[in-house]
Formats: C-alpha cells, structure tokens, sequence
RNA sequence: UGGUCUAUGGUGUAACUGGCAACACGUCUGGUUUUGGUCCAGAAGAGUCUAGGUUCGAGCCCUAGUAGACCAACCA
C-alpha cells in the first residue's frame, strides 16, 4: 500500500484495490512492449513513465518487451535505438523479452486450437474476408471455410508453417461470431504468411502470430498482472480475454489489460509513421534532428532525462483526450537546467561596442559566478577590453522609458564588469549601425566595493570581448510545425504546417571558457537561454544547440521589432484565454442572479460584446425554459435584444416563444429584460 | 444506423466508500536581484456539458439528451 498522500491515478486506484482484494506480494508485474519499427518519441515517454513509475512504485520488475511479429516493418536498429533511450531516460528493465521468443509457444497454442475447432484456415482474400465483416452497423457473414473439419485446418495449417503457400494465400482465423458488435471479435485473424527473413528468427518462420493473439499470451507467459496500453487498444480488450480464456490455467497469474489516453502535444505529431516520413523526405535530418519529438532529437537538442520525466508526472493519467501545451514541457527543462547549467556569457547576434575611454590594449580578467543557483559551482574569470560584441537587440538610439537596455546617454552595467554610458553610434550607408561608441567608469567595476560598484543601474548587458571571444555556430529552433495540430485537419496535409524557419544557423561568439566544451555539455548563456554542444561539434569549430530561451516577460511588452537581429522568429507559446462568445453568455449567465447590482452591471457589459459576435442560431439552444437557471435565460434574453438590435434578423418561433414564457416568469430581472425586448421586437 | 469510451478554470490533472472544487502550467500585480532569469508574496480565472431525478446535501449515484474520440489493416 501506499503511503503517501499524493492523489493517485486511476491506474494505481485499480493496483490498489487489487491489492486489497487479496493480490499477493510480489506478483506485479509490468512491461512496455515497443514495435521495433522506429524511434521512441515523447508520446512513448507517457507509457514508459507509467509502467516504469509503477515499477518503482511498488518495488515491481518491469519487462522491455519488443513486439516483433511482423519482419516486414521491424529492424534491429531500432531496437537498438530504443534500449539505448530507455537506458538514457534513467529506467531499467527487468528482462528483455521479444515476442518472438513465444513463436514456438503460441504455435503449440494454436494447434490445440484447431484440434478444438476454435480456429480454421481461410483459402479467401484479404478483400473478400474483409467483405464478409460486415459493418459497424450490420453483422458479418460466415466464411465459407468456417466448418472445415479441425483435420483439415490442422494439416492445411501446417503446410503453411512449412512454407508450400505463397503470401496471402492462405490465413488462419479464431472462429468466434461473424454477428458480434465489436468488429475484432468477427473471426480475426491469429496468423498470416510473411516471407520475410525476421531480425531475430531469420527464416525460421514464415507465418507470423498477429498482433491480438501475441499480446496477451506474451503478457501471460511473462506473468504480467496489469498490461497497460493506450486507449485505443480499448477494443481489443475483449479479444485479449477471449484469447487468455482459450490458454488460461487455474491458479497463475491472469494479465489485465487497462486503457489509458495518450499524450498529445501542442504543434507536433507523434504517429512513427509520420515522422518517418519527415525522416525519408528530408524535412529534418534525421530521427534525432534536435527538431524532432523523439527521444533521440530531444536528448540531442538538450532536454534531460530528469526534465523529460517530471513532464510526464506532471501531465498525469487519464482517460479523456488532452492536448498537452508545448510549454509545459519547455517548463520543465528551464526548471532542471537552471539548477544545473553553468551561467557563461555568449552574444548571438553581435554589434561592436568600443569603450572609448578604456586603455587600448589592456586586458583585465574578471570574476563571474558559475551558478548563482548552486553556491558550490564556484567562479571564473573573463576577459574584457576596450572593444566588445554586446547584443544587437540590447542597444537602441532612442528608447522609451521601459527599454531597460543601452541607449545614447543613459548608463548600463555590463555583467561582471563596468557601468557604461552611450554616448555615439556610426553606421553604414544603409544606415545599419556598425559601432557603438560609450564611455566606462573606472570606478565601477563588479566586485569592487567601491561606491560606484554599488551604484544602482536598471539593466544589466551579457558581452564578450572581441579579441578573446570565440566563433561558434549557434543553431537556434524554433517549432517545427505553425500549427497547433498539425496533423488535426481533414482537408490538409501536416506536412503543408511544416515551419519554413524551424532553424537558424548564426555565428555567435561566446567566451574563451567554452573552448574546452563538449558534446552534451549544457550552459546558460545568460539572458539568452540553456544551449548544448551538438553532437557535430569539434575544438575548433564549436556547434551549440539552443535547448529552450529564458522565461522572457519583456518580449511581451516590447513593441514589434521588424527589421534587424536574426534571433526574431522564435514563436512564443501564449495561449490566450480566450472563450467562444456564446460560452462567455453562458457564463455569465450562471452567475448573474447571485451577484449584487453593481456586479450585475458588467456581467451585462460582457453579454452586451459578446452578443455582437453571435449569430441567432448559436442563441437559440439557450432558449430552453429550464426552472433553475434563471440566469442563463436573462442573459439570452439580454443577448437576443443585442442580435435583434444589431443584425436586424426576424424573430422565429422559438424567439417569440422564449420571450413570451419569459414575460409570464416569477423573476423579476427576466420580466423586465423581456419587456424591453418585447417593445421593441413584438 | 451499431458498439465502446470520455466530458471539471485557457491547458493538464485532483477531489478516498456523496460534505465549502484543489494542484501544476499559463495569465496578471508587487517585492528581491549585477540575467527583463531564478526566488518570494499575492490576485484573477471553473461552480464541474445540458435537462431532469434520488438525497439534508451531488462533480461523484440514477434517467434522458448533447458533444467528442475509438472500432470494419494479412499493422501494432
């Protein structure tokens, strides 16, 4: 039991009352079981997160089972792949399993099977057997080869196993009921001909068990207690138990199968197939292009093992269909990263500042904290100098009093090191400013104790000296997909959402104490956001990858920025909170009689503008004369007076009607709304 | 025209066998800050899809609607 008081879900409510109900000690037991027919992405996770975090949960194995009993999609590469990124979430697995491992078993099932008449060979075509399923609506009808004697099945059964029939020649099916509302019970199918050579059995086979009729006997022979799988699955849940009955011996451990919703995330796509697809036709770079939500592209891209597992606690489990705003997520990396990276300074767009009273040729190197977060990371030092890169986007000529940033005349601190004043600018013939010309005070400097070390300036610049300062190549993405549910609209192709921006390539210049970094290293360039060092990445030619910016409450208030900085572009997630109009009514409506006047009074503001977006039709199935609801009615009656007022549309019958009941009410606030409308209207 | 599932602030998830709808993200204030970050303090935002019913009391139970999802691959 568990003692904790955090909630559970209703996934460890059934665990639990399992428990209670006399389930013994040490009998749970999970599994993921991955088709071995791409790569891990972030929707994957959610499933992982569930059957490794009961694992952890209740001190319970958890097998990694791959799912391999169709040689014509699997490979070992991606097998491989997903170990590797199981591994590097952090979860270890019981035993490694395959199904493939159970051919023989689920071979020797099946015989019985046919010897009990509970299962037939079908000479039809996958078009005439899927003709003879009927239909949601309508039930199947029996295939003609339904009552063939078990001595037939058995024999034609075994010449398919010895490879005499081509593919799609011939099918073994369960005999079950052709009329059974769920479409899966209608005879499916328990094997097919494959001649393919499989990743693990070769050629030993050339008929492979399906889907159904692996699942659960794989989960039995494993002695899994509680299969859980993804919602759609939910159908196959009688067929799963149809196919554990036939196997079932008294007194083992019968598997569960339980349904939970998917993770569905914000402007991306989670089906393999379709990220195959951005794979094959070059839209990204590969299954681990840092662009990707596979596993692979989030760990190249900087996410971490711990960030990606808090995610998945967070989002929690249920049943419903959710989709899940990118921004959590971003959320939950900025959280672990800002305990962890290493606060270095970088410019990413630079623009050259000359200190014009600073001593050419001098160099000074200054201390700068590795972490304020983490008071055992220590500091470093930097070098600084007569002339730096600063941020294009951190310096304006004339700016008004929110721009905390550079301006002519006002004053500055530059990290670690001096307070600095603006003083000129020259630019090209474009009128593109070149350099930034300011002055220093000597007196300033960061850590000094000296009064003007303490003065107070409001903004505070990243910079990194010119002559120290090392080039590197910054790929900043940005979503990979523009729309919200890319693959979420009938009439288009997710592809045609693909972002034409989803990456930048700029040369930055960061600091010297980045020159000994490497792959996977991850630092906060400070005020810009966490970046790692990419895989491509060598000691003299550095490559770093922006994992997420900084939470950013200016680029809120800042006004549209057109024409310069190559770091524009980089979609902010802000959702707005905006209702349909016609809910807001509704709203308002609920409280509108248990509010004081004066509240009243804007509720009905808000009904007013909300009324002029609604069309008479969306109105009217407000009109229903519920006894309760009080509210609702006087805030359509409001409404209605507003699109009669503004539209100018004809009352119809149930207008009339709706206004004509609402005279005759108790309410007073009702009456009156309707005798307003009714002089007007009627 | 069938079956199955789902419905709680903008989003996601809670609310133990009915007892003042909570938490996280997001949003908005204010404070601290040499990162417009972090941190701290606070606020707004739902009355639980609709209509009935049972009950002293319903987000939880019952009935009927409505909406959405899934199901007819020799895929998993």
């Amino acid at each position: 039991m568990i003692e904790e008081k955090k909630s559970l879900n209703f996934i460890e409510h059934i665990i639990e009352e399992d428990i209670s109900n006399g389930m013994e000690n040490g009998t749970l037991r999970f599994r993921f079981p991955p088709e071995p027919n791409g790569y891990l992405h972030i929707g994957h996770t959610k499933a992982i997160g569930i059957s490794f975090g009961l694992g952890l949960r209740y001190n319970a194995p958890v097998n990694l089972r791959f799912d391999d009993t169709n040689p014509a999609k699997e490979e070992q590469e991606y097998v491989d792949a997903i170990k590797k990124d199981i591994a590097w979430l952090g979860y270890q697995w019981d035993k490694e399993c395959y199904s493939s491992d159970y051919f023989e078993q689920l071979y020797q099932w099946t015989v019985q099977l046919i010897k009990d008449g509970k299962a037939y060979v079908d000479a039809q075509s996958s078009d005439e057997i899927a003709a003879q399923k009927g239909t949601t609506t309508e039930p199947g009808i029996n295939s003609p080869y339904r009552d063939t004697s078990p001595e037939e099945n058995l024999a034609l059964f075994e010449r398919m196993k010895a490879g005499e029939f081509e593919e799609g020649a011939y099918v073994l099916r369960a005999k079950i009921d052709m009329a059974d509302p769920n479409m899966l019970m209608r005879d499916p199918l328990m094997y097919r001909i494959i001649k393919k050579s499989h990743h693990r059995t070769g050629d030993d086979w050339c008929i492979y068990p399906m889907y159904d009729w692996t699942h659960g006997e794989s989960d039995y022979i494993e002695n899994i207690s509680h299969s859980l799988c993804s919602l759609e699955f939910k159908p196959h849940r009688k067929l799963y138990d149809w196919f554990l009955d036939q196997i079932y011996t008294e007194g083992t451990i019968r598997p569960k199968q339980r349904e939970f919703a998917r993770l569905n995330l914000s402007y991306t796509i989670m089906s393999k197939r379709k990220l195959l697809r951005l794979v094959n036709e070059g839209a990204v770079t590969g299954w681990d292009d840092p662009r990707m939500p596979t596993i692979s592209g989030l760990r190249r891209r900087g996410y971490t093992p711990e960030a990606i597992k808090k995610f998945v606690e967070t989002v929690g489990v249920a049943k419903r269909e959710n989709v899940i705003d990118v921004s959590l997520l971003e959320f939950c990396v900025r959280e672990d990263l800002n305990k962890k990276a290493t606060r270095v300074m970088g410019v990413v767009d630079p623009v050259k500042l000359v200190i014009t009273n600073y001593p050419a040729g001098e160099e000074e190197w200054l201390e700068a904290e590795n972490n304020p977060e983490d008071a055992t990371a220590g500091t470093r030092k930097v070098p600084f100098s007569k002339e730096l890169y600063i941020e294009r986007e951190d310096f304006k000529e004339n700016a008004g009093t929110k721009f905390f940033r550079l301006t002519l005349g006002k004053e500055v601190r530059l990290k670690n090191a001096y307070i600095i004043k603006g003083e000129s600018v020259i630019k090209d013939e474009n009128g593109t400013i070149t350099e930034i010309h300011c002055t220093y005070d000597a007196e300033s400097k960061s850590g000094s104790g000296t009064e003007a070390s303490k003065r107070n300036v409001k903004g505070t610049l990243h910079w990194v000296s010119i002559a120290h300062a090392i080039p590197a190549e910054i790929r900043i993405y940005d979503r990979l997909f523009s729309d919200e549910a890319p693959d979420g609209h009938k009439d288009k192709e997710f592809m045609e959402f693909i972002n034409p921006s989803s990456l930048q390539v700029v040369t930055g210049y960061v600091e010297p104490s980045l020159q000994e970094a490497t792959t996977a290293m991850q630092f906060q360039f400070q005020r810009l956001g966490y970046f790692n060092v990419d895989v491509d990445s060598t000691s003299n030619a550095l490559v770093f990858n922006k994992t997420v910016g900084l939470r950013d409450t200016w680029a809120k208030v800042k006004p549209k920025n057109t024409n310069q900085g190559n770091t524009k572009g980089i979609a902010k997630p802000n959702m707005q909170n905006k209702i349909a109009p016609i809910e807001e009514i509704k709203r308002a409506g609920k409280k509108y009689t248990n509010l004081p006047e004066a509240k009243r009074e804007v509720l009905k503001t808000k009904i007013i503008e909300a009324a002029k977006e609604v069309p008479l039709e969306e109105l009217i199935p407000l009109f229903g004369t519920a006894k309760k609801k009080v509210g609702t009615r006087i805030a359509t009656m409001i409404a209605l007076g507003v699109i009669l007022d503004t539209t100018g549309v004809q009352l119809n019958e149930q207008a009339i009607e709706f206004i004509n009941n609402a005279k005759d009410d108790a309410n007073e606030l009702l009456k009156e709304e309707a005798t307003v409308v009714t002089q007007k209207y009627l």
